[in-house]
DNA sequence: CGTAACGTTGAACTGTCTCAAGATCCGTGG
DNA sequence: CCACGGATCTTGAGACAGTTCAACGTTACG
């Protein structure tokens, strides 16, 4: 395995009206403060960014900063002692990201493709959060959602088999990207099969299988590498065992 | 399966005092708000009893209440549309309960065993937290320790054997039920094999093959239904595979 | 004390993993 | 532009952990 560098990194500071016009605000935590008062929060932001598969922190590093994810895609994940990896999230621009418990992660941070992010000191966001409960309220919102989700995979992983996995996986994906065309849809795919496999708790093996077999069953098309094409989506939410 | 009624539940209203005195105020959210105010939480509290094996509510019912857990045992769980069923959680008094999406909850709730609990309207819990910001806050910091845990558990589900899901369980109800004791230690276990097949992700058989081999290892006694003795907590821990 | 639910054990089966070999993709340098 | 080399993806064959099916033991309860 490759270790990524956590040096391939650059910041830099914001110019004054960086959160005023985000063209993610809309998704992000952000909304939740006003335009307003908007200069209070980019008066705390920094932007990093991030080169394909480099570390934005690691499990157990003290949990300086929180992040909302601005462009690219993010990867979140835990290793158990022996190296096997367990994959709890694939994160897109409006997420939020910096869960620890203890003053340390829990859980380390990738970029899959290069990404942009927004950055957060820890102790500044919990000064504004006192001042401005909406963004608490909103943070409380996401982490009730987030929390929907892990739910829903563990049941993928505790009682789905492959193809199900398989299925619910680019399902759920369809869905986050926010396309609701019914017939065809062309999503992105950025990130390779170690990684889904890792997500859906099986080996790159029965990841390619399951591919092949969606493919064979008409559901899906590997044009290119990076990229899937769905048909029939309700016939793919079928197989993915709601 | 048996399905429990929710008609075996007992409502009543709380006398003045209600929460002031409460011993579990310490472990639940409840202690976010100080005695001075506590009469304004007292007021919209009622007491809920369930008998063993009754619901409390199903996923996808209306969600008009939260929970706080005083006593007693509850498991969380979700059902696939063909009875494939994945236990998400099991509640301890000080627990807070009602995860909700789109106005439904998320998941199914029900007594593991005789369990008494508070309960709390939503609008009338919101408007207090309006007023109260410290409540938010006392949540959203549960909501962000419900989803370590949950990335915890989807390690365990995706990517650790049989024995290693067994002792991580042991140890984490070990943990959660607060003794610190380094020899033997004596836990209840209320919920039956299929409850921790399910919790899991594996067969009641395998479940019961697991214990059998920890008893083997001499790492865990089984004296009678409901209860399983620990020994070496530390040597279960390098079972559970960290 | 009888009976039904629950738990354990055994034996055969199967979905996924492991190991191995090709095929394909992609960046690099000639 | 093409040839090379490494990484990634796919496919195949055999192994194995956990499931399924079945029998037996144990516990709890009316």
């Amino acid at each position: 395995m490759i270790m990524p560098s956590r040096a391939a990194m650059s910041h830099s500071q914001p110019s004054a009206s960086t959160c005023l016009h985000c063209d993610t605000r809309a998704k992000a935590f952000c909304r939740a403060v006003a335009d307003e008062s908007i200069e209070a929060l980019a008066a705390i932001t920094t932007t990093v960014d991030l080169r394909e598969h480099t570390a934005l922190f690691y499990e157990g590093d003290d949990a300086r900063h929180a992040f909302t994810v601005k462009s690219g895609m993010i990867k979140l994940f835990k290793l158990l002692s022996d190296g096997r990896r367990q994959v709890t999230g694939f994160l897109l621009p409006g997420d939020f990201l910096g869960l620890a418990f203890g003053g340390h992660y829990v859980y380390s941070a990738e970029a899959v493709v290069a990404s942009r992010l927004c950055r957060f000191e820890r102790g500044r966001l919990d000064t504004l959060m006192s001042v401005r409960p909406a963004i608490e309220k909103e943070l409380l919102g996401r982490a009730t959602h987030e929390l929907a989700v892990a739910q829903d995979q563990m049941v993928l992983l505790g009682r789905k088999n492959a193809i199900e996995r398989l299925a619910s996986f680019l399902v759920a994906l369809a869905r986050r990207s926010g396309r609701g065309a019914p017939g065809e849809l062309r999503l992105p795919l950025p990130m390779g099969r170690a990684d889904i496999a890792d997500y859906l708790g099986l080996t790159v093996e029965t990841v390619s299988r399951s591919f092949t077999a969606l493919r064979k069953a008409g559901r899906i098309e590997l044009p290119s590498s990076g990229v899937v094409l769905l048909y029939r989506l309700d016939e793919l939410e079928a197989m993915a065992a709601a």
